[in-house]
DNA sequence: GTCTATATCACGATAGAC
DNA sequence: GTCTATCGTGATATAGAC
């Protein structure tokens, strides 16, 4: 567990991998790419990672685990749930801004049928489990909320999705989120615009007043 | 421009290529994979396409061709720009419902740096083309709603990314959507579900009463 | 318009020297 | 732990018969 000064080529692969992966998807990306951009022969890879489909889950375990850490201060944080929420948000969209190709990695865990053998790679479990932790944390909170009389009663699952759409899919969406909004997706001012816009889309949705 | 009964081998490739390109993306469906699909040999379907990223790009055009003339009624209607966006959003999820392959094609469209050379697929430029008449249609109704004093005033583009995310990622989202939901996502309880789900929330937040 | 055959190349993965 | 060399396979794409 502790943290060298200079990466273990291992994190440099799976560096480079999460980049490379993030942009074309599994099957976009040779292990001769990833190699090169980690400044390895490609055997050398074959060497930490024994197959393709066992680095692909590692990233996407990296990632899910990162993220998973970040959001956890909010939820274990106090106040009302509507407030919890709103700290939910902040540090989901700030994980998501800091690290796009973590978006896009995790949105395409959610809409690709990866279809990798569970038994042969059991490291998929560790990226599924992860991402259950987190979205148990947040459903729970909107259950929560509901409960307490904070949130209008909604069907959780549609609600999830839609804070999905509206955290993931936007910082996922590069290119084309860029010529959207005319400008950098993950500046200061665009990040805290849309904070603010998620935030006041889930108190107030889009009504006058 | 004559329908003909029974579909000619080109549209019979288009029709199952957008199938598989859906679940798999461009670098992850052989042409071999389509050809046995449409019943053919691989080189029939050179015949029909130059390439595959011809192929990739005219499927791409056809669904987005779709939806676009889908959507055209909504915003020719007459009636506030609520009950314009309203019937939008119906009519948007309707046509996702109904071919959630496209749900998926137009999600990778949006967020994959597909970077198809524009000079050498000038049919890249038709998807792009129909891409823009989409959203400039709503773009319309959004900034129309704003200057009517009907919706508050939002960042357009903000409004329209989050609204991506709630019908375009939605049905996009496949497996792990049907886990979360518990259910079919296409099912007309769960598609009525899903409308209401999305107006109720550009209509007023997650706010309680 | 469809086919068989083939050219050329990159892929994932392994063997084995250093 | 990294490398070169290689295996076997499947990829895109083309040539040319029918």
């Amino acid at each position: 567990m502790d943290t060298p000064a200079s990466p273990s080529s291992r994190d440099k692969i799976l560096e480079v991998a999460e980049a490379l992966y993030a942009r074309r998807g599994f099957a976009g990306v040779g292990m001769r790419e990833v190699a090169e951009a980690a400044g390895l022969g490609k055997s050398s890879v074959f060497h930490h990672f024994r197959s393709k489909a066992e680095l692909y889950l590692a990233v996407t375990e990296r990632v899910l685990a990162r993220i998973d850490e970040g959001l956890r201060p909010a939820l274990d944080s106090s106040g009302t749930a509507a407030e919890r929420l709103d700290r939910w948000i902040d540090a989901l969209i700030d994980a998501l801004a800091e690290h796009t190709a973590a978006a896009r990695l995790l949105l395409r865990g959610l809409f690709e049928d990866d279809a990798f053998d569970a038994e042969a790679y059991p490291e998929g479990q560790d990226a599924e489990r992860r991402l259950e932790s987190i979205l148990a944390g947040i459903t729970q909170l909107l259950r929560e909320g509901e409960q307490r009389g904070e949130f209008r009663r909604t069907n959780v699952p549609n609600t999830l999705q839609t804070l999905i759409g509206a955290t993931v899919y936007h910082f996922a969406s590069g290119e084309f989120g860029e010529e959207l909004l005319g400008g950098s997706l993950i500046s200061a001012e665009a990040v805290q615009r849309r904070k603010d816009e998620v935030k006041a889309f889930l108190r107030h949705g889009l009504s006058a007043g």
